[in-house]
RNA sequence: GCCGGUGUAGCUCAGUGGUAGAGCAUUCGAUUCGUAAUCGAAUGGUCAUCGGUUCAAAUCCGAUCACCGGCUCCA
């Protein structure tokens, strides 16, 4: 924010004391009227100023949207309502705010002061159990907004009868309701809820459901809100479907990465010596990742990418110039300091820390004499911060001289800091070095390396960049969420000409790693900005924005992808398309994500030389189909249960000789199979052959080859497939090129 | 970051104020064995960390850290 010579001041009551040299305090926004040069505020303490903006409204589904409810849907809501009517007999006095249908069941906030535990759901499902037994009719009753309220006075909304205490939550959703929107309520027996429904005809529609969690959150989704107690449960039209879902979680669960992860010694998380949240990959998994980027740097190469590698650290004038820092800043870690000047920065920084506060302490003084109240003076800077900066100090001291005498040593104080601020300022500034949490403005610095044509173009710089991200300590999960990354990172620089069949190209590619990984069912998000968004969120160009993001959708639609259109989730420098995919079982994860950039390129001044001799910014193609290494296989883990196909397996083949009679057969096949770069190693400790296979199929070693006698006389192998069983015996060569083919081939 | 839960051997878990346990894994010994566990022995723990209560703490209390389930955020 630019500073104006016509500075306005404040002056507030109680207000400890600042500290000009380090960056200035901010504090939100107040409406003031206020005139020069020096003025009082009369605020009636420090903490109104502290005052939070208003959070952003969270989207609110309009009454059309509910409508679309899916039939289970509408059966999980109204299973929520059954729930709080239970919670409501059992603990009158629970106030409720909210309570969807979401993915995979439902919930009620609710705040109480019980606090509510697993061990509570039998009565609560017992509650339950009578009320739809009963059989109630879901009835709708439109009402005003005036009788809404009066009722939510009495208590009786989200309750079975009028209470003492006011329904709270529901005063505050009641005022979310926009104007002219009909107002309704639903009844189930004795219950009324504020609610715009839909709901199932009774309460004895609803099959089957379990109450599964109890969980936190807060009132409206915004931390300032009161913190509720949030019960999930889950419902389903019958036992059957009931049963199913549980035997998917179960199943999940069998397969949770972590846990996979430790048994075949894929990766640890060492937070005590490495850090939370950073993976340190084990032999086995180092493996899966090497094998993947085999995989990407093949496809890639014949996709006429180049690869490039660069550093993990950048110096902070590279985030700055990306926009990174405003906007990201939260997300990277706090950077090394490098400052050549240390010794003299903390001389002048002290020095001239005492001649401001002396100076202060007597502007404060006789503001206070003259307000008659105790309190520190601030200029009012043009966006409503208040600040209290040294250079403020001073002027406002010379403000004084007209009316007051100025002590000699206050005067001396402002002539130090007249005299150091200079020197002070003249500093070389602090060298910051940031670790990456991305790889695109080291892209963009290569791009820049070299004058480019329109010849060069597209220019496909791929890298398995290492990131770093300072995600919250409550984020991270095993290896779905981390802070040290590897990314399938590439940037593809194009002209707008060539965006739509580079862009197509990488949809392409990942169809093509979705066939590879048998995903058979994907979804791309779609996400574009909004127009409130632009200037903060967003990067002010909204024509560029509405371009670009008709091009994506142009392509979109061409190459009939799979995809849905979310507003208001771009990045900040342009559209972004997510991509969704399913496992297995069919949890979702997000995976990947793509994103078309036209801003960051302009800010780092990129061009390219055009066929008419101008010079012309290109656009930037951000995509990492793979995503990061981390989730990525976090989602195959889960995908394949462990049981990796045979190319990504880390332990390929396993060659078990019957007795020591056959040792050096054996290893001939392993030295065959090693000199192919087969993952093979040879078997025989003192346990039995039972034992031993038992051992290489817990560790889900995929092929397994017993050499006996019989084997080894025919020059055969005895073929066992992890999970598959017995394969018969078969020729050793034949076997040995049947893997070689798998391999290569990557077969499922 | 916020709320709640959890933390005992490498892993899975017993142990409710009175001398830290089991199975698996590991190491050693015996066993030479034909498709999901041969037998025996040994090793292994400052009971997450720090502090408090007590004659006595894995056990009770507090703080911190980590992990888990959510919230907010996100690849």
């Amino acid at each position: 924010m630019r500073g104006t010579e016509l500075r306005r001041t404040a002056f507030i009551p109680f207000f400890p004391e600042s500290d000009s040299l380090s960056p200035p305090l901010t504090y939100s926004r107040r409406e003031t009227t206020l005139h020069s040069p020096l003025m009082c505020l009369n605020l009636p303490t420090f903490l109104n100023v502290m005052e939070a903006p208003k959070p952003e409204n969270a989207e609110r589904k309009t009454l059309d949207d509910r409508q679309k409810m899916t039939d289970l849907e509408r059966l999980r809501h109204s299973a929520a309502h059954v729930m709080a009517t239970a919670i409501a007999r059992l603990w009158p006095d629970a106030q409720f705010a909210s309570g969807p249908a979401v993915e995979n069941g439902f919930y009620y906030d609710v705040e109480l002061e019980h606090r509510i535990t697993p061990e509570d759901f039998p009565a609560i499902e017992a509650e339950m159990k009578k009320e739809i037994k009963a059989n109630h009719v879901f009835e709708k009753l439109i009402v005003t907004r005036e009788q809404a309220f009066a009722d939510a006075q009495k208590g009786r909304l989200g309750a079975l009868a009028e209470r003492p205490a006011p329904s709270k939550f529901k005063i505050g959703n009641l005022a979310d309701i926009p104007e002219g929107e009909p107002i309704s309520y639903y009844k189930s027996g004795d219950f009324i809820d504020l609610c715009a429904g839909p709901h199932v005809m009774r309460t004895g529609n609803i099959g089957a459901y379990k109450l599964t969690t109890v969980a936190s959150a807060y009132y409206k989704g915004d931390e300032k809100n009161p913190q509720l107690q949030r019960i999930y449960g889950t419902a389903f039209k019958n036992k059957t479907q009931l049963d199913e879902y549980f035997k998917m979680q179960e199943e999940a669960k069998r397969r949770d990465h972590r846990k996979i992860g430790a048994e075949m010694g894929l990766f640890v998380l060492d937070a005590e010596f490495v850090g939370p949240g950073m993976p340190l990959w084990l032999p086995k998994g180092t493996v899966l990742v090497e094998e993947l980027e085999k995989l990407a740097k093949e496809t890639e190469f014949a996709a006429g990418y180049v690869r490039v590698r660069t550093p993990h650290l950048a110096r902070e004038k590279m985030y700055k110039t990306s926009g990174h820092l405003p906007y990201y800043a939260e997300s990277m870690f706090p950077p090394m300091e490098l400052d050549e000047m240390e010794t003299e920065r903390e001389e002048l920084t002290s020095r001239l820390r005492q001649a401001e506060l002396k100076v202060g302490e007597f502007v404060d003084g006789v503001m206070t004499k003259d307000s008659g109240k105790g309190g520190a003076i601030f200029e009012v800077s043009e966006d409503g911060s208040l600040q209290r900066s040294g250079p403020f100090l001073v002027k406002a001291l010379d403000g004084l001289k007209r009316d007051y005498s100025i002590p000699p040593a206050v005067e001396a104080a402002a002539d130090e800091f007249r005299r150091l601020k200079p020197k002070f300022d003249s500093l070389p500034p602090i060298d910051r070095y940031f670790l990456k949490a991305m790889n695109c403005p080291h892209h963009h610095r290569i791009f820049a390396a070299e004058p480019r044509s329109y010849r060069d173009l597209p220019l496909r710089l791929a890298e398995y960049g290492t990131c770093y991200r300072y995600e919250q300590s409550g984020e991270l999960f095993g290896l779905m969420r981390v802070r040290s990354l590897n990314m399938n990172d590439a940037h593809i620089y194009c002209t707008e000409d060539q965006f739509a069949s580079e862009f197509k190209a990488v949809n392409d590619m990942y169809l093509k790693y979705f066939k590879i990984f048998g995903l058979e069912k994907y979804q791309m998000r779609f996400s574009t900005h909004s127009k409130e968004g632009l200037g903060k969120k967003y990067v002010n160009e909204p024509e560029l924005w509405l371009k670009t993001e008709d091009m994506v959708r142009r392509v979109l639609n061409e190459s009939g992808i799979n995809y849905v259109e979310v507003a208001n989730e771009a990045a900040f420098y342009g559209p972004k398309i997510d991509v969704q995919v399913w496992s297995a079982i069919g949890r979702e994860f997000t995976i990947a994500t793509n994103q078309v950039d036209f801003a960051v390129p302009a800010k780092f001044g990129l061009t390219y030389r055009d066929r008419d001799n101008q010079d012309k910014t290109p656009l930037c193609i951000h995509r990492a189909p793979l995503g990061t290494h981390e989730r990525f296989i976090g989602f195959l883990i889960e995908h394949y249960a462990g049981n990796f196909p045979l190319w990504l397996a880390p332990d390929q083949v396993r060659v078990l000789p019957v007795t020591d009679a056959q040792m050096d057969y054996a290893q001939g096949i392993v030295n065959e199979l090693r000199g192919q770069q087969v993952r093979v190693e040879l078997e025989f400790s003192n346990d039995k052959l039972m034992g031993r296979i038992q051992r290489a199929e817990e560790r889900r070693v995929h092929h397994i080859l017993v050499v006996g006698q019989r084997e080894q006389e025919a020059n055969n192998v005895a073929l066992r497939i992890h999970g598959q069983g017995q394969q018969g015996v078969k020729p050793r060569a034949e076997v040995v090129a049947e893997i070689l083919a798998a391999i290569r081939e990557r077969k499922a």
